[in-house]
DNA sequence: CTTGGAAAGTCAACAAAGCTGACGTAAGTT
DNA sequence: AACTTACGTCAGCTTTGTTGACTTTCCAAG
């Protein structure tokens, strides 16, 4: 019986199944981040620059406080990091208009580009995965991966998934 | 028809559609790692030792070189963290019988000890987001993180699949 | 059988990016 | 006026990645 596989996955979870996820978890987060990875070893940036200029993109206008809260590092992490970025011209970081105290903080031009080339590589790798797994697959895709976040994470995310520009 | 919705997840995958399907792989892999990461900040050690370990418990008795392609860093790197549990006592690297250049790396008691408590731990999240996401999503899950993969790792992958201790 | 290269592993030094703690300043809030 | 919040910064430490130089061991060609 056909219900009998489906039950399985659900009834007989070994940790041999579990493992397995696990390390496809671990494989795919490599392939994951290799090509911007790639394309940032040739700059001087690495990982935690494609962060905040990926989420800056998502959200212009945002503030330090909230990149902390998404990125999930302390601020003098990000402070290191940010700091590069404006130097470098590729994010613009101006006072509040309302709240004098933040920083709201936008991609110049050059930083939108050097954005666009990341996520271009890596939208092309999603994309081909999304493919080759096919439609079903998309969404329990999506809907382990959210079920596996902490709710605080899970919270953001849908945050981000609502406020589409 | 049903058609058009799975032709739709295929045809009309949209920017913000891969765009999410980018962050969710963020936040989720934060989930990922923070139980282990939690149980890690007691004790002097960190989530590269933990890959070793794992591994190890994965295949015991394997070399530091096939360690080092299935992590994929360099073996400097690895040998710190291997150098740091076998002088704590949690790895036993044995020289090879047939080719004494090779190490052979198991766990000892105290070091499968360890590694039951980690992936125990990883384990439970994994298991909960499976039976939260449903048997039909564990599947299209792993469909699409194993098409993520770079093809050298989907291979390494699936050999440890087959080789169940 | 020797010798020369390749492979496995180790040591040293450096870089990226995380962390804590302390402090300063400006701007809101009570 | 006192308190709090947002942001920035200095200093110092840890983890984990990197390259370069080295030893030991193995194997194969001469």
């Amino acid at each position: 019986m056909a219900e009998v596989q489906g039950g399985e996955a659900l009834l007989f979870l070994t940790d041999e199944q579990l493992q397995q996820g696990i390390e496809a978890m671990f494989f795919a987060y490599q392939g994951f981040t290799a090509d911007p990875d790639r394309i940032l070893g040739t700059l001087a940036y690495g990982r935690a620059h494609h962060r905040a200029i990926h989420f800056i993109a998502r959200k212009p206008g945002t503030t330090v406080t909230n990149l902390l809260n998404i990125l999930g590092v302390t601020k003098q992490s990000l402070n290191r990091v940010l700091r590069t970025l404006v130097d470098d011209g590729l994010v613009a970081s101006r006072i509040g208009k309302l709240d004098k105290r933040e920083r709201n903080l936008h991609l110049t031009q050059e930083g939108a580009a050097l954005e666009r080339e990341l996520s271009d590589a890596q939208r092309a790798r999603m994309r081909a995965a999304y493919r080759a797994a096919g439609p079903g697959a998309v969404t329990g895709f999506r809907q382990v991966l959210e079920a596996m976040m902490d709710p605080e994470m899970r919270r953001r995310y849908q945050t981000l998934r609502e406020a589409q520009t």
